[in-house]
RNA sequence: GGGGUCGUAGUUCAGCCCGGUUAGAACGCCGGCCUGUCACGUCGGAAGUCGUGGGUUCAAAUCCCAUCGGCCCCGCCA
């Protein structure tokens, strides 16, 4: 309730500290702060009132024999009311400190106190107390930011950004921005539609990324360029994936893939440092496409902990275990892991995932736990003594251990159990290490074939350049030929990929049509890039971050909707705002757009 | 598109299996008392369309069906 019913839109004073920031040396200054009520404690004479701002809480006190006016006053203020406090900042006595708190030496023994405004209570509490229901804090995101958690996850945002975009300019990147009203591209992910009311019947898409603006930007001359893009992509959600998101863009000329990982490398150094004040050593891992599937199973290995996978099949030449001799004739593979001693798998255990096996990919598996007196298990009276001696001699078996095998084919068996793996990781525990391991994957397949679509899809996007030496495959063996690309992997979350691009407008074409583009369709579609290729487009290369999953992995949590202040749920709807939304019809008409439901 | 899970005061939850008083608790809220608390204490009070609709039953928060919404996952995400 303020004091007059013509309420002021100015402060009645300036503010001289954050509450939050405030410590013992700042004893004796009279100061004036700015801040919402956390929490009041009316003890009938003396009254204190918690004071929060965005760096924390301060303790004021109200004492009616000193100051009775602005005692009265306090009296009235409830939780997030909003006040403007004057008074001096005082030590506390050795009985009153409070050692939970930054501010705990100190107290502000308030001289005047102004409510600015007044406050429903809040539906939840604004601390980073018991868990709410996200549904809640969504549709009250902006009591939800005022929790000390939002707080602080977004600031780590904004230090990440900010020393990304610091590191980037002392390596001479401009910062360019991209159009957000774009060219739709059928392939890929489904686009956001923007009708033109000028150009009746036709849309702009929303950019999925500035890939093809950037490699422009390369042939517009500018050598160096990064933007912090947002960008739209039009599928469902997950928890680590909203609608739009933002994206740290990098692209230069001439660089070796070498060039673009250094720096990239110095990127993370810099942010780890400014962020979280940690120490990133360097270099990072490298590992190729074709060793981390063989040994992880995943291009996007979590290398935390052990558990590779082992190529068993030559131990298994010739068993008698029908299921695997069946497997190997027809010219299938058996991988396996070993899981040791300290990681008991009960019957239970191996059965769920079993069972999970099967219905995500059609696999059986086989298992034996390792004895004293020999393998035990299902399938242990099937496996002949030679056998047991070679698979144990391949992966190191002794007793204790427990022998998990997949048979199939090898583009199958390597991905499930690298999916076990990680399960194993999770039940185990082995996940929540916070050190942290990077991991470059190079050399990563050009094309994958599309069951589906029956024809080649990019592994990256078609704009990806082939590995030089792998140049002559591409007409007789395509699938084989290596891409000039590469994924920085952290603790198993992808956090970005680039790659060297094509500059050849030849080259370009002919992907296009290995993609199953027509000469004129390719045109259509993409022929401002291959129209400017052909201007001395010198060659380029880049790679492209997403700032929210690098939020995530700096903040500790598991949810993009922490790290971003307005987020979508599961469903693409604001619950704040209530988007989307119906439209006036009129907006509809202007627009040549009929809604048929 | 599919699978799982949750939905009960403002909030976090219990009750649901095994149907049966007036649907409980804590925090919050409102009022009284209280001069060193800091999640203040204390006394009292208000507060519910048990997500929604239908069905079974003498009787439904509880059982069944449908539907809506949150979350997690698969598909999808060049």
């Amino acid at each position: 309730m303020p004091k007059s019913e013509l309420y002021s839109p100015l402060p009645p004073w300036q503010r001289s500290d954050y509450c939050g920031a405030l410590r013992a040396g700042d004893a004796g200054r009279a100061v004036a702060l700015w801040g919402w009520v956390a929490a009041r404690r009316d003890h009938g004479g003396l009254l204190f009132v918690d004071l929060r701002d965005r760096e924390g809480i301060v303790q004021l006190l109200f004492n009616p024999e000193k100051n009775a006016a602005a005692h009265e006053i306090a009296r009235a203020v409830r939780a997030e009311f909003y006040l403007a406090v004057k008074g001096t900042v005082v030590k506390r006595s050795a009985a009153t400190l409070n050692a939970q708190l930054p501010t705990g030496e100190i107290e502000i023994v308030a001289s005047e106190v102004e409510i600015l405004n007044v406050s429903l209570p809040p539906p939840f509490p604004i601390d980073d107390g018991e868990a709410i229901a996200e549904e809640v804090r969504l549709k009250y995101r902006y009591l939800d930011l005022r929790r000390p958690a939002m707080q602080r996850n977004l600031r780590r945002r904004h230090l990440a950004l900010r020393a990304v975009r610091d590191y980037l300019d002392a390596h001479d990147f401009v910062e360019i921005e991209t159009p957000i009203l774009f060219k739709a591209t059928p392939e890929g992910a489904r686009d956001y539609l923007v009708p033109s009311r000028v150009n009746p019947g036709k849309f702009y898409a929303l950019p999925q990324s500035p890939q093809l603006l950037k490699q422009t930007l390369m042939v517009g001359g500018f050598d160096r360029y990064y933007q912090i893009a947002r960008c739209f992509r039009d599928e469902d959600l997950r928890a680590n994936r909203q609608p739009e998101f933002s994206q740290i863009d990098i692209e230069m000329t001439c660089p070796r893939p070498e060039d673009i990982m250094t720096l990239v490398e110095g990127m993370f150094v810099t942010v780890y440092d400014r962020v979280l004040n940690v120490k990133v050593t360097l270099p990072f891992a490298r590992l190729t496409y074709e060793e981390a599937m063989e040994r992880f199973g995943i291009d996007k290995p979590d290398m935390r902990f052990g558990l590779e996978l082992r190529d068993l099949s030559a131990a298994f030449t010739g068993t008698a275990f029908k299921v695997f001799a069946d497997a190997l004739a027809r010219g299938d593979v058996i991988y396996g892991i070993r899981v040791p001693p300290e990681m008991q798998l009960a019957r239970r255990d191996l059965d769920t995932m079993a069972e999970l096996l099967k219905s995500r990919q059609g696999l059986g598996l086989a298992w034996a736990k390792i004895a004293a007196d020999g393998w035990q298990g299902p399938i242990a009276k099937h496996v002949g003594d030679g056998e047991r001696r070679l698979a144990a001699e391949a992966v190191g078996l002794a007793p204790g251990h427990t022998l998990l095998m997949v048979a199939g084919p090898r583009g199958k068996v390597r991905p499930a159990l690298g999916e076990l793996r990680l399960q194993l990781g999770t039940k185990f525990n082995l996940r929540t290490s916070d050190e942290l391991r990077f991991v470059w994957i190079v050399e990563f397949p050009l094309f994958e074939y599309d069951e589906a679509a029956k024809r080649l899809s990019p592994v990256n996007h078609p704009f990806t350049a082939p590995m030089p030496a792998d140049l002559l495959r591409l007409d007789k063996e395509p699938l084989g030929a290596r891409a000039l690309a590469y994924d920085l992997v952290l603790n198993g979350e992808e956090l970005g990929g680039g790659s060297i691009r094509i500059h050849n407008r030849e080259l370009q074409l002919k992907i296009l049509e290995m993609l199953g583009y027509s000469r004129e369709e390719a045109i259509e579609r993409f022929g401002f890039l291959l129209d400017a290729l052909s201007y001395g487009a010198p060659p380029h290369g880049g790679i492209a971050f997403g700032v929210d999953r690098i939020a995530m992995m700096l903040c500790g949590t598991d949810s993009l909707r922490d790290v971003m202040a307005f987020p979508k749920t599961q469903k693409a709807i604001d619950p704040m705002s209530g988007a989307p939304s119906e439209v006036d019809p009129r907006q509809l008409k202007e627009l040549w757009i009929k809604v048929v439901s």
